[in-house]
DNA sequence: TGCAAATGTGAGAGATACTCATGTTTGTGG
DNA sequence: CCACAAACATGAGTATCTCTCACATTTGCA
């Protein structure tokens, strides 16, 4: 859909959507103060209604110096949802770092749940970027590549404590808890705040139970390596 | 962003989100032929890049045609959603027809979640339908609405057999299961289909387990009214 | 058969994402 | 302090898209 313009800077566009690397003080102000802007808008009335007119506007810029740094709409999409993921792998790592033993784990995994659903309660807006991401094909495999990463940093950790268990089976299960504790926690902060608290301690049980279980290195219902489906 | 045509029938406008409700023959094959394209488009490249002159071209009319039925872009993929809700619901209603004890429900769950991935495999536009509903706020709340159906479904079975667990409690289970029901296929479609399987099998393991647990009516861990999140 | 209602049509109005030629600001070497 | 290149800013313009509307055609029925 776009050519690259080839930015001066940044031979590599590894981890960044941004067109043009701003290397002045006022330009890297503006990418800022773009993300906020956007990032109001969307929580407002979803990226679907958001105008890059209405941004521009609202951050106080001409529709131009957008582009200048964006190359397009879904790349402001996609730089919010990457910051949050980056925030979330973080969170998660920080938390299974303090792990030595398979109680401990478990007591990381309640205490995990409950700080990402503390932030998403103080940034509903996690839930509509999201949203946003999930209409666009190459978006939709960010979020599928953060449940792998946030999956991957538990399987790392949860073999550590179930030496019997096959690691495929460890990868698949965390990979299923960490996508699901993502569904769980936009489903909780989509309904009354009561009734989201329920549901988010409803899944800690579910998955928490499973550490606690009988069989190697608990994980008995999610792990179960002679499942095949008939 | 419309305004009303008021068609000449149809005074509530209750189930549909067509505009203009076809009484001959040839407009209600119309319609369905609006709907094959959109669905074949929706797959191929997403409903974002879906252009409705596009639609219209592959359905062999015009775009005039195309809007005598449809307001606009999102009632195609509104109808369409609703229509797989529908399915869905059918499907879990006759499943939990049968039902008359909890060793049988345990057992109706377990096929339940087989025909439900089945018609995922077979109908892997299912998916991306969801996903073109996730940018617009007002589809958004039919998805919720489902998943609320679904539960009301299962809640009001569940109930006959766990006759000391409050209603709430269950509601809330029920609602849970089914939404991380939806989202388990949802994300077992994405991925290759022998992870796929793992994953349905590991996240009916996990439910299947609830229904046989310790406690009134089964449910341990998902049902659990005395905690309350710290 | 003739008429009214239903349906079909596509040029075009309005709106939006994105471009590009040109003007302005910033940091820096002399 | 100046000059100059690179970075940055601008907004009218272009391409493309959604949706409308005035009018043409088809259908069912008395």
């Amino acid at each position: 859909m776009k050519q690259e313009i080839s930015p001066a800077a940044a031979s590599a566009d590894d981890e960044t959507a941004l067109r043009r690397t701003p290397s002045q003080k006022r330009s890297r102000e503006r990418v800022e103060q773009i993300l906020a802007c956007a990032t109001a808008i969307i929580q407002e009335k979803g990226s679907d209604a958001m105008r890059m007119s209405e941004v521009a506007e609202k951050a106080g810029i001409s529709i131009g110096s957008l582009y200048q740094y964006f190359p397009d709409k879904a790349a402001i999409v996609r730089t919010l949802a990457e910051r949050y993921n980056a925030v979330c792998s973080e969170c998660i790592a920080a938390e299974l770092a303090k792990v030595t033993s398979l109680a401990e784990l478990r007591d990381a995994f309640a205490v995990l749940f409950d700080i990402y659903y503390d932030m998403f309660l103080a940034e509903p807006v996690m839930r509509d970027i999201w949203s946003a991401m999930q209409a666009d094909k190459a978006l939709r495999e960010i979020d599928l590549q953060q449940s792998r990463i946030g999956g991957r940093l538990l399987a790392d950790v949860w073999a550590r404590f179930a030496p019997g268990t096959p690691r495929e089976a460890i990868d698949s299960a965390a990979f299923l808890i960490m996508h699901l504790g993502d569904c769980t926690m936009r489903l909780a902060v989509s309904v009354e705040r009561a009734e989201g608290d329920q549901i988010v301690e409803a899944y800690k049980r579910m998955i928490l139970r499973d550490f606690v279980a009988d069989g190697p290195g608990g994980g008995a219902s999610l792990i179960d390596i002679s499942g095949v489906r008939s």
